[in-house]
DNA sequence: GTCTATAGAGGGATAGAC
DNA sequence: GTCTATCCCTCTATAGAC
């Protein structure tokens, strides 16, 4: 993971990473097999480490504000989930590993907004499911974005504060809007 | 663009790409000097042949809902730009050509969405230069995700379609919910 | 488990004939 | 402009000593 925190995925190699680690080139076959395989176990310890580190700040949230500022607290910590998505355009086994790191990611995000949205106006919008895969491709994308251009990525995030604060100004409403406002929603699906 | 598209962005080599031009190997090197100068070209070239094929397009759209349909004709067209992305976390010379392709991506949609919002309840909710960078991270994020789960690009271009109808609907909404909506989102400001 | 050594392949880039 | 031929590099992976 600091090989492809600090020179990319495309760095990666048998003799990189021992460089790194200090130790002989061969050793990474005798370990895990192939080059492949040793980046795929990597991404898989990282996931599980980052989840078990972060479920409690997760359990903790109660707004979508306070979730956004949560996934701000993430930026730069997810150092490679992208680059690991757009490798697994072309390779089928690191698709395979992109594929479990981001369920488990979506996996949480969903708990939380299944919580969040119970006690909204806003619940009845869009399945929860469905919402938190939505929450993470603006995540992720704003972090793509922030990979060419950081002013980019700041602005992203801007608006979806933004969003986020629109939709608890709207709980905040009198009964004849959020009359209005339920009905609307009802009228989308 | 034709090699990347089929064996993604790290199967692009002089060797690869004259293969399949039918051409010499040095043949890259006498008219881009460099591999990496090529794949520049290419996505230079590419990019401009999108925005003008599809400006004609983009001036038509009024609607929110219309522009996510607009997006929706885009998916599998713009088959490399979340590639070049990632890659460009690497090479700084593909972050510059991702950049620029971008740029121009993100002025046609702020044009369009400062068309649209100002004849919205939501004008006034977030700076339109943001607000273009926020719409284009959420395309990109939910192609990303497709490269990987294409359900999960199902269900988060279905939730920008709700966003997009629910934005819809309050613009329908009487003067009082309106009126309600104006307050609220100058308080997010 | 860790090392050296090496086979075998692919790739970037250049020289020089035509 | 296009080609052949070639240099030199890095890479994956294996064999085998310790």
């Amino acid at each position: 993971m600091a090989t492809i925190r600090e020179h990319g995925i495309g760095a990666v190699s048998a003799r990189t990473v021992a460089a790194v680690a200090g130790v002989n080139q061969a050793l990474v076959f005798y370990h895990f097999g192939s080059v492949r395989e040793l980046v795929v176990a990597a991404f898989r310890d990282e996931a599980a480490r980052q989840i078990a580190g972060h479920r409690a700040g997760l359990a903790e949230v109660t707004s979508l504000g306070a979730l956004v500022a949560f996934a701000a607290t993430l930026r730069g910590e997810s150092p490679a989930l992208t680059p690991l998505l757009a490798a697994a355009h072309t390779d089928p086994l690191l698709g395979e590993a992109a594929k479990a790191a981001l369920a488990e990611w979506i996996a949480e995000i969903e708990a939380v907004l299944t919580r969040i949205l119970a006690a909204s106006v806003l619940d009845g919008l869009a399945d929860p499911a469905d919402l938190a895969r939505a929450v993470a491709a603006a995540f992720l994308g704003a972090e793509l974005l922030g990979g060419v251009d950081p002013l980019a990525e700041e602005s992203a995030f801007a608006v979806i504060g933004n969003l986020a604060a629109l939709a608890q100004a709207l709980d905040g409403q009198g009964p004849v809007v959020r009359r209005a406002l339920k009905a609307a929603i009802k009228r989308t699906r």
